[in-house]
DNA sequence: CATGAATGAGTCTTCATTCAT
DNA sequence: AATGAATGAAGACTCATTCAT
């Protein structure tokens, strides 16, 4: 289950290097056995070290979840959040960036989207979710409704509403996400990407060409 | 944690009878407490019903939630496949019945909601649904590919394809699924189904008219 | 499991027909099962009958067993002793008649082996066999003792106790019984009452010879 | 049921000491209560230990039962192999040794027979018994056959079949077991072996002498 | 007489947490 | 800091027994 002589550490490691040893160990069994099924023994043995260290390390098996989710919500937010606040960058292609953050490697594999989707699954976790993480859902909304609002308002397109176009967004980055976890034959971080900027597109003719989706692949 | 006076039965009912009341209340159990945390004394108690019910009229935990999920994969493929069945009805009407079904309130409310996110959120739930309700999924997602190609082939509309639309409407279907259950007081199903009517009014501006969403309340 | 077309019974028999069958179901499953593994379910399955007649013909399951183990020892008894009763017989003719009991195929298959060793393999089992099938034990081995004690007198032997010979014998017959049962390619009725003759060949050269094993084979 | 005072042990004993206690306790509770009525309440309570601890030591019940059996299948074998493995022995008094073996007070006393035949009587645990114990059985004929043999060389005996007198010594075994343990006021260690030993006068006179009972008492 | 649904106590097993070393 | 043995509560499942029909 796990290759431990790579892992082993030395005796005493700084406290932050283990955290994120367990953290990392911690997604991996999430996304191997499911939240219910991933068990301090699975986790520890995943990262090589013993059973007792988490409850040394993390209060609780709780504590080490949320931690987790945090650490995941964090880097998700990191990477749209930095792309997106360059100064010479406009509007569009902030919008643009956000997507392709959506879609990136690192965030949008099944290692991950399943324990995004584990959070979602269950009611506890859910409101664990939405302290932690639906701030950040929120910004992020908000973010994508402003850079619509301004699209909107150099296009002068009229018709179209900035927060329906940005909730359109949220749901469809949940949807593709949850389709490319339960259906990767046919659904593909690529035209997930390409379809999401399709409807922006349709959105917003003059600012969105067919090229996009290459451009940002 | 049961009201036991008025569930009271018969003391001996038709096997599919207690099949169903089971069944109500496992997904009671789930959206209450999650898949992991619904235990069989939690089901049996939410029934007023004994423990060892459930192994007598189910095989084991495990066929108890299997027939959950058909059991709700079933209510709603019945929703949108009879109605879109019907004869004298468009193309454009169908599709836009199956959104309806998409976000009725017999299917879209947050009690059944969580049943199937809490399927979708781990590993091996996950792949129960892919085997009992992925097909379902599939033959939904043909159907509305159809019918897009059969509107866009009444519109002329060109720069568009049918296999796109569709794999947005299910994305779009899910994610605002997840969007409600998460986010209930940002994402309505009222306002979903408007927002998904939108996107096919951009998609296909003669068959979709600002009045559907109205229409089809 | 069970062919139950034959079995099937007119729907009210007579209550001892009705008891034998169960019985018969019931050696059956602790020969299948072992005696922990017997359930009523599966006994009822068996016989072709509801599960709850067990309750109405015997009192409880343990009435049941009982009952099972009053029948082996009743037919087992009856063949020694109906056989080793005739008039015109000489003591070492009658005590054959024990040994080639013992063995008879009627008695001694693995079928009925398993049950008597289920009883004596747990300690509360083994208290009711005590106290139900003891006597007749012991009852057998004053018999054979009586027997020996006779040919001792006729024959004049000398250097052997007819109480050591008799426990011998019983020692042999459940030995041999327990070989049977868990090596029967090494142990068979055949060479098992073949070998206890020869025994008795070494205590009474006179009365046992050479061909008494083939003659009662 | 347990006199936990004396029996605690420190928090943490060597996982080999535990292994042996939880073994220890299991033979009382299979004696006490038979194998099915054996739970791992019982076997802990009996040790002095909490309930989790046995599937913390061995994988499930079922393998503490194998330990269980493995542990005094060997018990048994070192005692008769080691004694008659010696060099200066005759082959008689290597039999006579295996006989003390097998009515030896440390083998041969009601809690380890319990155990014993509680393997015997079910179907299950009879198919393990065979698969870990029936070779250790097998040697031991192969070994008296072989005794037999030698002493019948030795002695010009005729008439007489060293397989025969192996396969009489083991159901003699077995026999004076079963007694032992169901009727323990007939039958004791002490005649059991002095009339397995009479046995093997008739068979071999000039290899054991009405002694001999005594000198290994 | 007969059926089989219903009950609930009892068992094995899992696992977060604690704590002696 | 680190280890892993130990604890015990909780859960799925079994099954003898009861009882309405």
């Amino acid at each position: 289950m796990s290759d431990n002589l790579p892992k082993k550490q030395p005796r005493t490691a700084p406290p932050e290097a283990r955290r994120e040893q367990l953290i990392d160990a911690t997604i991996t069994a999430i996304s191997t056995y499911g939240l219910s099924g991933t068990t301090l023994a699975k986790v520890t043995a995943e990262a090589g070290l013993s059973l007792g260290l988490v409850n040394f390390h993390f209060k609780s098996k709780e504590a080490l979840l949320t931690a987790t989710l945090t650490h995941l919500a964090d880097e998700h937010r990191a990477l749209w959040f930095t792309r997106s606040s360059q100064p010479d960058v406009s509007a569009a292609d902030k919008l643009k960036l956000i997507v392709d953050a959506q879609f990136h490697a690192k965030i949008c594999n099944r290692r991950k989207l399943s324990v995004w989707f584990a959070f979602f699954g269950e009611s506890r976790p859910r409101k664990a979710y939405r302290e932690l993480t639906g701030p950040l859902d929120e910004e992020r909304q908000i973010a994508t409704s402003r850079l619509c609002a301004d699209i909107i308002a150099e296009g002068g397109y009229s018709g179209i509403d900035s927060d329906t176009v940005s909730a359109m967004l949220e749901s469809l980055f949940d949807g593709f996400w949850l389709n490319i976890l339960m259906y990767p034959d046919r659904f593909t971080r690529q035209s997930a990407k390409a379809q999401v900027l399709s409807y922006l597109r349709l959105c917003f003719p003059q600012h969105f060409t067919r090229l996009d989706a290459e451009t940002f692949a």
